[in-house]
RNA sequence: GCCAGGGUAGCUCAGUGGUAGAGCACCACAUUCAUAACGUGGCGGCCGAGAGUUCGAUCCUCUCCCCUGGCACCA
């Protein structure tokens, strides 16, 4: 039996959504919209949520006088909501702070440690009492936090626990050279193996001193490192839910490029530990800037989902975030580019073609004989959405093709001038041919903008086909 | 510094050893079924710089300049 596991990164809760979490997650949604088409609803499985456990959590949740649990429970649903604003259908959200996942995840360290794979040792580093966290050399500015420059960074010690990934990363560089799994795009692909022959270090896996995580099984004074917690999300669903475990291993894991090392090579390491197969592809896209500046919250350039979803509507929204620039490599979300873009492809191209040929059909008395025949994905299209070219895979439906896609029928509706034609039958075919070539682009366009499809044959499967509101009004 | 990738029309990018392409923007024409939309045509480029190989290079080789990304625990 085929089936789909794809799951986006869970994202951390000391921070609101924005629409870099809504970039991935949208993705991962054309992605599975597609593959319960091919593959059956029932297949595909989608999981996103939210990571709710460490010391940034802890101290977010202080700020705002709250406990971290009360914290996570106000901020985790600003995720779901952004994703319902967006028509993004998950099939699962996960959280962190879920019991059952506590519980797999200490069975799953308990198991990697009885067989040797973690081991005892001492931590050290400089540490910054501010953020209660061991700092990089590298992030020092002169010798000091950047953060808390008026406090002395301290040299401690501490017991934690190590993961052999020096010994595991070995056995990653060859499954990866085996391609038992692939790291995307090939750029990605290449920095990873580069980095694992210059060789990795074993890493740390436990903190002694962050109380808000999930406690190490055989030693309650220290608590599992956040991001070891975080990654193990993927597999605790899997485990927890009933009738899920056909669903492993992943098929996809999709992130952006800052978290790749993580998924890539830590990810794996507990995998191989554990003796579990490992995801078949994982996937990092680029960072995007807005307007040429990177997106901060000291420019408050920082956008929401809700933002766009208000100027351009849910699919508005989608298509310019899937179409600003290839997936994969890093680009510019410019916002006036979005509005001509929008009017350009929305509104002229797409929602004028179907008002035209709505209006065409209502005054012409034209009655349509709906069509029984089963609808497929144009082949192209699918093969550029089956290597996550979201851009390219757009750009089919839009471009002349032979018989196909918006331009063409905007060129054959020209040529015909049907609102000349007087010979009824001669009308009659014509109509149904543009009726079931708006049909064809509506399903095509599904993954995508699923909303906009629905409404179309809504519109078009009807015998009397009345001309309807614009779908995209044009914007200034 | 090391390792990748890139510099092509105003913008975003495609492309090939032999008179340079698309979309958007802009201009003109045509047109009304349509959201002043659609269509047709046009404007517009010493294809980063220099040298080499070649009958011929935007495409191959070398040098240089510029840009971007990656470089170990960063949630």
């Amino acid at each position: 039996m085929k089936k789909f596991y794809l799951t986006t990164p869970i994202y951390y809760v000391n921070n609101v959504p924005h629409v870099g979490h809504a970039y991935t997650t949208l993705a991962a949604d054309v992605i599975a919209r597609y593959y319960r088409f091919k593959l059956g609803k029932e297949n595909v499985f989608f999981i996103t949520g939210t990571d709710e456990h460490g010391a940034n959590v802890a101290q977010a949740a202080a700020k705002h006088d709250k406990s971290p649990k009360e914290y996570a429970d106000i901020v985790a649903p600003r995720f779901m909501e952004a994703w319902k604003l967006l028509n993004i259908r998950y099939d699962f959200f996960h959280r962190t702070t879920d019991p059952r996942h506590e519980k797999i995840v200490q069975e799953v360290l308990s198991k990697i440690y009885k067989k040797g794979y973690i081991y005892e040792g001492i931590y050290e580093g400089w540490y910054c009492i501010g953020c209660e966290k061991f700092l990089n050399i590298t992030d020092l500015v002169d010798g000091k936090c950047p953060l808390h420059p008026t406090r002395e960074p301290v040299f401690q010690k501490e017991k934690n626990y190590f993961l052999k990934l020096k010994e595991l990363s070995k056995i990653i560089l060859k499954k990866i050279k085996e391609k038992e799994y692939v790291i995307l795009p090939l750029k990605r692909h290449n920095e990873i193996v580069n980095r694992l022959k210059q060789g990795v270090d074993d890493i740390s896996i436990s903190r002694a001193g962050v109380s808000w995580g999930i406690p190490v099984p055989w030693d309650p004074n220290q608590t599992i490192y956040v991001w070891i917690d975080a990654l193990l999300f993927y597999y605790t669903s899997i485990k927890f839910l009933s009738n899920h475990n056909r669903f492993w291993p992943p098929d996809l894991q999709l992130m952006a490029k800052d978290i790749l090392w993580f998924h890539s090579v830590i990810w794996q390491a507990i995998l191989i530990a554990l003796n579990e197969k490992l995801p078949k592809t994982i996937f990092a896209h680029g960072f995007f800037t807005i307007d040429g500046q990177k997106m901060s919250k000291s420019l408050g350039n920082i956008i929401s989902p809700e933002q766009l979803v208000n100027k351009y509507g849910v699919d508005g929204a989608r298509y310019l975030l899937l179409t600003a620039y290839e997936f994969g490599n890093d680009g510019d979300l410019s916002l006036s580019k979005f509005t001509s873009s929008y009017n350009a492809d929305l509104a002229n191209g797409l929602g004028n073609l179907v008002s035209r040929v709505a209006k065409l059909c209502e005054t012409s008395g034209f009655v349509h004989e709906i069509s029984r025949r089963s609808r497929k994905f144009n082949k192209t299209l699918a093969t550029s959405l089956e290597k996550f070219n979201f851009d390219k895979a757009l750009g089919y439906i839009w471009k002349s093709d032979i018989n196909w896609g918006l331009k063409w029928l905007d060129q054959e509706i020209n040529e015909n001038k049907p609102w000349q034609i007087t010979d009824k039958k001669l009308l009659y075919l014509k109509l149904n041919l543009y009726v079931e070539n708006i049909l064809d682009i509506a399903y095509n366009l599904q993954p995508f903008l699923p909303q906009t499809a629905e409404k179309i044959f809504k519109q078009f499967e009807e015998h009397n086909i009345k001309s309807q509101p614009p779908l995209f009004p044009r914007i200034s």
